[in-house]
DNA sequence: AGCAATTCGCAAAAAAATTGCACATCTATA
DNA sequence: TATAGATGTGCAATTTTTTTGCGAATTGCT
């Protein structure tokens, strides 16, 4: 019988992770020393996370208002309708909106939780044109401008 | 008089973002002919984006289910006070909260919009304890449990 | 036009990541 | 208990990437 992938994830993984999660510029030297592993152990277990998908992506979190886009906003969407392919069509709307950075499919009254990127009110406005009144399907939804980011792309705690 | 630090951003620099904020481990070698220019240049203007701040951080984004988190929870918190002081302490605890990866303060009827990872929903409720009824000045509270995280980490569009 | 400041590319140097390999550890099984 | 296989490690060598020095080209400003 095959073996399965068995991602096993163990507590030098666990550090590591703790570690790129914050900084994945970290040379994998230093990371090194501070688990008490050798470079090329740190190099491969890192390999085999990102290939069995355990870290997803690494990417630079870049400063909104320093590209003169400094608007974050939180928009709760319902639905007219909860037929699974009318969802589904959301869901690929949402995903492919530039401007859509985060959608959640929630429980509850709402339905769709969107964190937006815009770089003022009207391109705001046109979104939502675009998504919500010629996309279909929504019935209503709230919009709340953020006044301050206090905290954006935390790690997992591990 | 001193010129100030200036953060001009050109058409490469737009092009560079593009490129690191889908994968930041991208070799400048692989930017640099994309874009039409040398490693070297690319360094430089790489190393001045984050000594600048146009990118805020670099970070491996992980699988929460993979590590046995699989909970996002978006958090809708209604104040009791608005005073500045009493905010800022909220704040605060929101930010140093390890559960707590996003927070935004909003205008509106909610004043925080937080989205939390916990790995189920035991954790969930310590945490509300600790940071909504021991942690004071919250009114009220509304949970809304994503069912499926259909887009994060997207990209600020250039 | 001319000067100063910036930014470039190239080539060399330094640093980091990857690879090959021998050895250690653990498991399952004869 | 012995043993074969699988897994994972560290070291050393290799390869790749990043960084640096420097002269040349470009840009901006007077």
């Amino acid at each position: 019988m095959k073996k399965r992938p068995a991602v096993t994830i163990d507590n030098f993984d666990l550090k590591i992770l703790q570690l790129v999660q914050v900084d994945n510029m970290m040379p994998q030297r230093v990371i090194a020393e501070r688990i008490g592993l050798s470079p090329p152990a740190v190099a491969r277990r890192l390999q085999q996370l990102r290939e069995s998908g355990v870290i997803r992506k690494d990417i630079a979190i870049v400063n909104e208002t320093a590209v003169a886009r400094p608007l974050t906003i939180i928009v709760h969407v319902t639905t007219e309708n909860e037929r699974l392919d009318l969802l589904d069509a959301m869901k690929d709307r949402f995903l492919r909106s530039r401007q859509v950075q985060q959608c959640y499919y929630v429980t509850g009254e709402m339905d769709f939780i969107l964190i937006v990127n815009v770089k003022d009110m009207a391109e705001y406005n046109e979104m939502t044109r675009e998504l919500f009144f010629e996309g279909g399907n929504v019935k209503s939804f709230r919009t709340c401008v953020s006044m301050e980011n206090v905290k954006t792309n935390g790690p997992i705690p591990l």
